[in-house]
DNA sequence: CGATTGATGATCGAATGTGATTGATTCTTA
DNA sequence: TAAGAATCAATCACATTCGATCATCAATCG
């Protein structure tokens, strides 16, 4: 047997809904569980499967193989949640959103003020945030419910209108709380960063966060490598209203030079074990 | 059983509304106190439920368990709640809150814009609303999130702070969404309901519920019978400010003597054996 | 045919997960 | 307030799993 049919063997063997052993797969493809491991962890460093110890396990959403029809526990959970785009989108590179938002913890001081922008880097830095006494004015609805249960941490909301797709509030008279509100500190996604400046794809977005980054000291982006010079249309603002960006190891040496020739610190976060073991649970 | 098939189980028998003990963790994944004891501060660590002492609670709005499934919908907005102290209450003479809330349903017309004040019996109200094409206005983060869901009902928040406590958004500074807004209704809970008008126990409450009453044109009082002349310090408004009370068959002869001598009037709710029924479920 | 390469299996020390014990801490109850 | 119960973190011992190394074998190529 050649080593790329064990490979597909293995994948279609993974159990759907849990842990699939490496003894279960020896006995199944026989071979010595050295193989095993040696297979699982290769298809791991190719992103087909999650290695976890004593075995591995399949990625959500990722092989739909003809056997295992999922009558798919995503599903049933989106159907909880009424849209499913959100949650799917902090699923997607789970380990590198981990490490940006750690990364941006460092930014953190007690009694900070800071707006926290939606999206799903920003909602991983709010799960992530400590329970000390910052303060903090976001639109997100997601970052609000995360921010209940930290007794400390004082929450502001601009007032306006539900969007139920993006899950925020957005205003669209230029009033409200925003105007008695200044931070230190602005944490922002997009979809794209080019040498356009900061891009998004919803024009709603692109006039609120415009509006909010106007309150900020310093506008901090969080954005994995894959965002830098992605195909998006509405620039909300040029790179030099931009301080700082934090991006993972994947960021190029040449976005890197037009990055920091803007006058952008750039701050590269190092995922590391514990981001994908944290990721793994969902 | 490997480390992250327990992990999932222990994520979907999290009790939604309470602490779930390390004890019943240990009987039903059969393993020692120590391992669930080392898998709780671990995944607490990691940010997937909140540890507590003799056990652990789920996080706010974060894992939605595949397995229990759903069939009312006030089994799955009170599993985003979570807060005991609300919950609690709403838990209090729920049947007799499931009819008031009926009740007022009566008034609502597609089309029709109201501000819903924050409350147990009005967040009973917007559990049971149909997704119709209203507009709703409120302070309240659980009538909010009970509303994400309603696709057709448009849900606008005036801007300002947090408390966490009362579970509500409130305006230190009287301006922001409020002032574009006006509703045809506007249905209020309250502590108690006495000749001397709507009472309630926090300041705060009664600042922003004067102010959201000058919004509207028709004050629509909830509240079940046990709130009537009940004692209480703060008034919000006189008599004279309220249209309707909506409250349920123990109200007194004499009660309902002043109420409608003061050109109010009043609706006595029925208790269906449904509404019973449907209390159980909790 | 012989050499080289790459995959496989076995072995072993290291790392990790688990359960039991113990003493400390915290909560409850009298 | 004090005694008792419950819970906890720390630690040790044992079992499992892992990764590194090496020997063997088969396929490939000169």
């Amino acid at each position: 047997m050649h080593l790329q049919d064990r490979w597909k063997l293995i994948i279609d063997e993974l159990n759907p809904d849990r842990v699939t052993s490496v003894d279960e797969l020896t006995a199944r493809l026989g071979v010595s569980p050295a193989t095993i491991r040696r297979d699982l962890n290769e298809l791991h460093e190719l992103g087909h499967l999650l290695r976890v110890r004593g075995g591995a396990m399949r990625i959500e959403g990722k092989h739909f193989t003809a056997k295992a029809e999922p009558k798919t526990p995503e599903f049933q959970t989106d159907s909880l949640i009424g849209q499913s785009s959100f949650l799917a989108s902090t699923i997607v590179n789970a380990p590198v959103k981990r490490a940006i938002a750690r990364a941006a913890l460092d930014f953190l001081k007690p009694g900070i003020s800071m707006i926290i922008d939606g999206g799903s880097t920003t909602y991983t830095l709010a799960n992530m945030m400590a329970n000390e006494p910052y303060h903090v004015l976001t639109t997100s609805i997601p970052i609000l419910q995360c921010l209940l249960d930290r007794s400390k941490v004082k929450v502001t909301l601009p007032g306006g209108e539900l969007f139920r797709e993006q899950r925020i509030i957005l205003n669209p008279y230029d009033d409200g709380m925003l105007q008695n509100f200044s931070a230190a500190k602005m944490f922002i996604g997009c979809q794209a960063l080019t040498r356009n400046g900061l891009m998004q794809s919803d024009t709603l977005l692109v006039q609120s966060e415009r509006r909010l980054m106007e309150r900020a000291d310093q506008v901090i982006v969080l954005a994995d490598s894959s965002k830098i010079d992605a195909p998006a249309s509405l620039s909300v603002c040029p790179l030099t209203a931009i301080d700082v960006v934090i991006t993972d190891e994947g960021l190029t040496d040449a976005a890197r030079e037009w990055l920091e020739h803007a006058g952008i610190e750039v701050r590269i976060a190092q995922v590391t074990a514990e981001d994908r073991k944290a990721s793994e649970v969902v």
